[in-house]
Order: structure tokens, then C-alpha cells, then sequence
DNA sequence: ACCGCTCTCGCTATTTCTGGGGAGTTAAAA
DNA sequence: TTTTAACTCCCCAGAAATAGCGAGAGCGGT
């Protein structure tokens, strides 16, 4: 336990606001955590390509197992969050899988508490982060926990998320390179399983014009065939289906 | 002007996360401009495909030209804002292009205002709004009232964009068979970029045995193709690059 | 006036993917 | 225990995608 008393939020927001390199996110998630007087809070880029990135208090031997494993693929706070707007309890999650059952078990073990707090936030390019604070303790105090702090972890999400894509602007190797319009309309209704000569019919043009576009926007994205393209332009939001 | 005092932030807050309609957003954003004493108050959905949704306070004379022209194409708050994270003054956009200038030369003749303060928003699946504030005043008086109430603004656009999406029929839950972890591996590494036979490289199994898992995602998926399937796949979250 | 970009259309050849089949083993729920 | 599901392997013909090469019209910006 920290001596010290807990310091005050907007102190900690303040640092965080002002905080010029990826260290000081680390002593301010710290800061939070005593301030809030949880066992954890962490802060989880994720990225499915296996990269990710995060501060918090988590044992380094959770960390590392969590990576080990892959258990970004199972750990249903990633499943849920993702599909999810709003912060979420880690209770409303869907455990009912084996490995959940399996991965909650074993995260319990390391420590990490029976009680999870999630907030999403998302960036530019279909960058997706969670903000995460868990602890142990029963269901009635968590839930007077979540439903006061709520807004303010919501807040604390948003900075450090913005601080987080300050620091690596090289983790969107290509900004973005916008679609032409016919690009977006011949990723969309790929992405919607219309078939080349569907689309082509669909959008009035000849097929090979048609293939000009998935070309160039294949091009644009820096991907290595169609599946990739459209993957790529659905998870920076360029499409929508 | 409105002959009531303005209500209570905390209040509008409360009022919008009981909100059960969407005509409740309308009366909860005139009820926030009133609070903040602004000129106006926009949430806007902004969908790729070009269908658009929002409430607000702008004349109805100006929603109808926007969306007739199609300003979505060049207004540079919606641009701006679609590549950067945090909220952002109008002022530190890009409005050099002719289009941008004749596009902010009108809106101001609409009264919109010479200011204005943008909340960029995000939620599953690429989703995407805005939450803006503008008015007319001088410099100085607005970045004061910004530094002010950035903090309060992120939250009411992330409330705001919360109900929105509430609201939506769109957001269905789909039934989602769930993918076997061998499907969601395959589906990955093909929205990942890789090849058919990277992918049975990877997985250490033959190619043929990949067909059976790509072909039975795509049945649960209810997918006419490959291209389909990983999309859907991706854009339920049952997969994450 | 020119440059760059978008949009449209054409050709060939090679490689990859798809959509139908069927069949056996293992591991986990009912 | 039975049954269900996942996982693994195999064939083949035809459709789709890829990598190259072209061309010309139109539009907005420098």
C-alpha cells in the first residue's frame, strides 16, 4: 500500500494532460488506482496483429502469460468491449465458454480480483483501446463502485487513450489514405458478398474497371489481396456494413 | 432566448440517461445549449454510406442544404475530425481549400456562428459522430469557454452518442453461432492478408483441411464468400486484427 | 496550362480460390 | 453412454483473383 494519501483527480488528470513521455502514464495510472483505492487499473491498446500495448498494475507474470497465450483471442472483456458502446461490468460478460471459465479462473489466481470494470474508447483508424479497473470485493459494493466513478472513468479512458496515440504515431504506419468514392462503394458491397460481377453490374461499370478499383484501394491500404483490403477498410471504418 | 434559467448540467445528464425516445435527445440538447448559453448544439451520426442522422439546433433551412450538397464531402470538421481523437476547434482545421471556405462562408450566413468545438465519437463497427458546439463571439472569450467545458462536453457527446446507438433498430444482437477456435484462426489470418496456404502453414494444417473450417464459418455466418464472411466475422466482433 | 487524381474501358496469362462431394478420429456435452 | 461437435484429410472442375501491359476523358488545384 502506498503511505502517502491518495492524491486528487484533477491533480492526476492534470499530470496526465501534461505528461510528455509513455513512463509518467504508468506513475499516473498508479496515482489513479490509489486514488481510487482499487486493486488494479489498466490501460490495454489492442490490436489483434499480436502487438499490443499497455500500462497498469497487473503482475508482470499475468502480463506475460496473458500474451503468451494469446488470450486477447478468448478473454471475453475484449469480446464483449468490442462490440459494446458503453462501459461494461465484467459480470454482464458472456463467461459461459470453457476457456473463459479457464482464463477467469486463472486471472482470479494471478490476482487480478473478481470484480472488472471495462471502458472502450476508440481512435482514428479503427483503434480500439480498453480502459480497465477490477478489485475484489462483493457485487453490491462494486456496483455503488462503478455507478459513482463512471463518468470519471470514462474521462480517464478518453486522456489516457489520447496521450497513448500522442506517443506512437507511428502505430498508424499509414494515416489513411482516403478511398475514392467508387473505391468505398466497391469495398462495401464486396464486403456485403456480392461477387465481382455483381458488383460490377451494381454499380454500373465493367468488370474490369471494377477490378481497377479493388486494385487501387488494395493499393491505398497496403493490402496483400481483396479479403485483406476489405478487412482493413472495415476495421478503420472506412466501409460500414 | 429562453425565459426559464438554464437547467442544472447534472440534471440534463440524468434526463438523457433516462431518455427512452428520440425526440428526448432533442429536448435534452436545447435544454444544453441553454445551460452552456451557446448559439448551438449538434449531434450528428455521420455514416459512410451517406445516410445521416442528427439532432440540434440548426436551422432546418441549413440541414436541408447540407444534406442536399452533400457538405459531408467537404466540410472540414467532418474531415478533421475523422482522423484525429480528441475534440478540436474549428479554428485549428483545414479550411484552405475554395469548397471548405464557400462551405464555411454559408454557414455562417446560416448563423452557425464563427466558432465552433468538436467532439469526435466512436462505437463499434466503425461508427461515428460528432458533438458540436458553436457560436458567435471573439477568440479569446471562446478558447476560454472551451478550456472550460471540454471535459463536460466528451461526456455529454459519449452520452448522447450512447443513446443514439440505443435507439438505432440497426443495432440488433445478432443470434451470432459462435465460431469454433480453429474458424476464428482461419478468419483471422485471412483478414490478416495471409494466403490460403500461409494460412494452412501457420495453422499446421493442409489447405484442404482450411477449406472445411473457411466454408463451415461462412455457413454459421450465413456468408455467400470468403470476402463475406471475414467481413461479417469482423464487423460482429467475432474476430480482432 | 499543366499536373495529378479519378473514372472508365481494354487485353493476356498464371495462380488461387470456391463449391460440390465423402470419411475418419478425438473430445466434450447431454 | 450416446450424441454432438470439432478437427483432420482427400478429389475435381470451374470461377475468381492477381500481375502485367495498355488508353482516354474530366475535374480541381498550383
Amino acid at each position: 500500500m502506498n503511505a502517502a494519501p491518495p492524491m486528487r483527480l484533477d491533480i492526476i488528470l492534470e499530470d496526465l494532460e501534461g505528461a510528455s513521455e509513455l513512463s509518467e502514464l504508468q506513475t499516473a495510472i498508479e496515482n489513479l488506482r490509489d486514488h481510487f483505492k482499487v486493486d488494479h487499473m489498466v490501460y490495454h491498446w489492442v490490436s489483434g496483429a499480436g502487438d499490443q500495448y499497455g500500462c497498469g498494475t497487473y503482475s508482470p507474470e499475468w502480463v506475460q502469460r496473458y500474451l503468451e497465450k494469446e488470450y486477447l483471442r478468448i478473454d471475453p472483456v475484449i469480446q464483449g468491449c468490442y462490440q459494446r458502446f458503453h462501459p461494461v461490468d465484467w459480470k454482464r460478460l458472456d463467461w459461459s465458454s470453457k476457456a473463459a471459465r479457464g482464463f477467469q479462473k486463472e486471472a482470479i489466481a494471478h490476482g487480478i480480483g473478481n470484480q472488472g470494470f471495462s471502458v472502450p474508447v476508440r481512435g482514428p483508424n479503427g483503434q480500439f483501446a480498453l480502459y480497465t479497473v477490477s478489485h475484489n470485493c462483493d457485487d453490491d459494493i462494486w456496483a455503488a463502485f462503478t455507478e459513482t466513478n463512471r463518468r470519471d472513468l470514462i474521462l480517464i479512458a478518453h486522456y489516457f487513450n489520447q496521450k497513448a496515440l500522442d506517443f506512437e504515431p507511428d502505430r498508424k504506419p499509414e494515416p489513411a489514405q482516403p478511398l475514392s468514392p467508387r473505391e468505398v462503394d466497391a469495398l462495401t458491397l464486396l464486403a456485403m458478398g456480392y461477387s465481382r460481377a455483381q458488383v460490377a453490374e451494381t454499380l454500373n461499370i465493367s468488370e474490369h474497371t471494377l477490378r481497377v478499383y479493388i486494385e487501387s484501394a488494395r493499393f491505398k491500404l497496403g493490402a496483400m489481396n481483396t479479403v485483406h483490403a476489405v478487412a482493413r477498410a472495415l476495421s478503420r471504418g472506412l466501409i460500414v456494413i
